[in-house]
DNA sequence: TACTAATATAATTATTTACTTATATAATGA
DNA sequence: TCATTATATAAGTAAATAATTATATTAGTA
């Protein structure tokens, strides 16, 4: 059993747009940073913090291979988040849309 | 499947303490608002306006019965959400412990 | 070594948000 | 009707937060 206030930590992280699509994003499979923000048409700076949150607590993982820095789901171990994870829409058409001006 | 938008939302209703406080006294029973009140040693206005949010949220309910509003828990229909609610400690024991100075 | 691309960090700003204090509304009972 | 109890709403304040702009770091390459 979780204590309520990293509980509450955890869902602040999901409570934010732009880092509920990164999830959604990341469900489909793992991107690097200029993936994401080619695709949620922000700046980089923008998408690094928010991935540096997640990444704090606990949702991604990151692995740099050569210039990029690659980030993946980090949920097996949190089951209790399934049922919203689950809930996030297909980024599919989003991901092939960005596909064309892709950064490497 | 919900809208990102509207998901987001629903999660920055359960991000708050206080709020999946008052969730998780909820799930043991339907209380009233001084009840919460003396539990969670805030003040009424406080709690008052978290219970409005939750309710606009479509998370709980309200039934006044005389001079109290009594709030219960409405998310039968929202199955994404049990992982979390079954995440939320017991709270028993803080019930318990206010039973004496009760309100009403 | 210099240049470029990818990413991270820092500082600033504008907005949101939780909480408080003060006041209003609603219901009960003397 | 008046007083009391329970709850709601409004206004103000302090803190948290997302996004921006500017700059630093890291890796690859000519």
């Amino acid at each position: 059993m979780i204590p309520l206030e990293a509980l509450s930590e955890t869902l602040k992280l999901l409570s934010d747009k732009t880092r509920l699509t990164i999830l959604a994003l990341l469900k489909e499979k793992e991107m690097c940073v200029c993936d994401i923000v080619e695709i949620l048409q922000t700046t980089q700076p923008n998408i690094s913090q928010h991935l540096r949150r997640l990444k704090t607590g606990g949702l991604v993982m990151e692995t740099r291979r050569s210039q990029w820095v690659y980030y993946s789901l980090n949920v097996e171990d949190k089951p209790y988040l399934h049922g919203i994870l689950a809930q996030l829409p297909s980024m599919k058409d989003q991901i092939n849309a960005a596909k064309s001006q892709n950064c490497n």
